[in-house]
DNA sequence: TTTATAATATACCAATCGGTATATTTTTAT
DNA sequence: ATAAAAATATACCGATTGGTATATTATAAA
């Protein structure tokens, strides 16, 4: 059964994901926590160590979220190959979905964490492994079912593929852009296309 | 002639460039600034209005020493072609050089000041569109001179070189994989024979 | 309804925050 | 060498930091 503080937990960490996606950990305050959850410092110490745990289970929330979503979207084919095109398609939409998460965690927390919380910069890098893997995968499944040429290099793909499109989240959010994100995804499908496909 | 406060001006922010950098505005404290300068307090508001005023001037400072270093690079050629070469050749060097310096700034800055810190988000903005009109406009050279194909979109390989390139320090960064960024020059290198090249 | 317990609020702590007024030292011009 | 000015050090300020001990309230079992 889910007690009283299970669910204050949740929703402390619903309403303070956004705060340190979009701030960091050093520049979010205590204050900001009990600000944006209406609740006083003694209810959020009561669900929380200290506030490297909070930052951490907030980073945690905005991932599985992400991943989740993703994950989703690539259901709409069984097809290797065009759960590919469909990764592609989802960061046409990133932008939004992002901005109003505060960001994207994985760049946010990585580069803010550089040198200073090494738990967040940590499971940040777990979650680029993960998602590389996963692309790398796609590929070599598509090799299996000869949707995709054989001397494609699987690893080398998914690792190029999530190199631009970080950069590509980096770049529409800084320039308040989304064109970036709409021609790096545009560009990912060309090589699909011209690179991948059989 | 240089007062002795224009030296100390200067000492400081070479010492607190890096720290900036690394740590972002928030994290960055003036306790930070006067152990990493030796000086005390009275010294460093002697020279500076204020901590904000210590974060542009470091940010100017480091993202001045990147850009001319990259110009230097490209002076090895005056082909506008050869030129864009360079551009990706000087990438492969990047990691070391942006290692010691504390990262990217152009990222680390960009990431850290999104909701907080409008000023130094303005300068990197103009960085970043200055950067890519210089790529821009080696790629219109190019096809004036006859050694770029005319039909290339000179912007649009600006913001997906700059794009690429950007994720690639990134990656690299939080993966502490000198590779990203290796990988992305090379593609670079091969997208201007395959896709410039006349 | 009473009682034990769990959850939240209040009031406080020392430490640190950015910043400043003033005293002291160092530099420069005479 | 001396006086004026510039630069730096010292000592302090109120506000805010993350965190805690304790009081109060809400919940759940009897």
């Amino acid at each position: 059964m889910l007690t009283k503080a299970d669910h204050t937990t949740q929703f402390i960490i619903e309403k303070v994901a956004p705060l340190f996606n979009k701030k960091g950990y050093a520049a979010t305050s205590m204050a900001d926590i009990t600000a944006a959850t209406g609740l006083t410092k003694g209810a959020i110490y009561g669900n929380f160590e200290n506030k490297e745990a909070i930052a951490i289970a907030a980073f945690d929330k905005s991932v599985n979220d992400l991943l989740k979503r993703i994950g989703k979207h690539q259901e709409q084919s069984s097809s290797p190959l065009k759960k590919l095109y469909l990764i592609a398609d989802f960061y046409k939409t990133y932008y939004d979905y992002s901005k109003h998460t505060g960001g994207c965690p994985i760049l946010n927390i990585g580069v803010n964490s550089q040198q200073q919380n090494s738990k967040l910069v940590e499971r940040v890098q777990y979650i680029i492994q993960k998602t590389q893997n996963n692309i790398a995968k796609l590929v070599s499944w598509g090799i299996e079912v000869k949707e995709i040429k054989p001397e494609v290099d699987a690893t080398l793909f998914a690792k190029q593929t999530y190199t631009h499109i970080q950069g590509a989240v980096f770049m529409s959010h800084t320039m308040n852009d989304h064109s970036y994100l709409l021609e790096a995804a545009n560009s990912l499908e060309e090589r699909i296309t011209k690179e991948l496909k059989m």
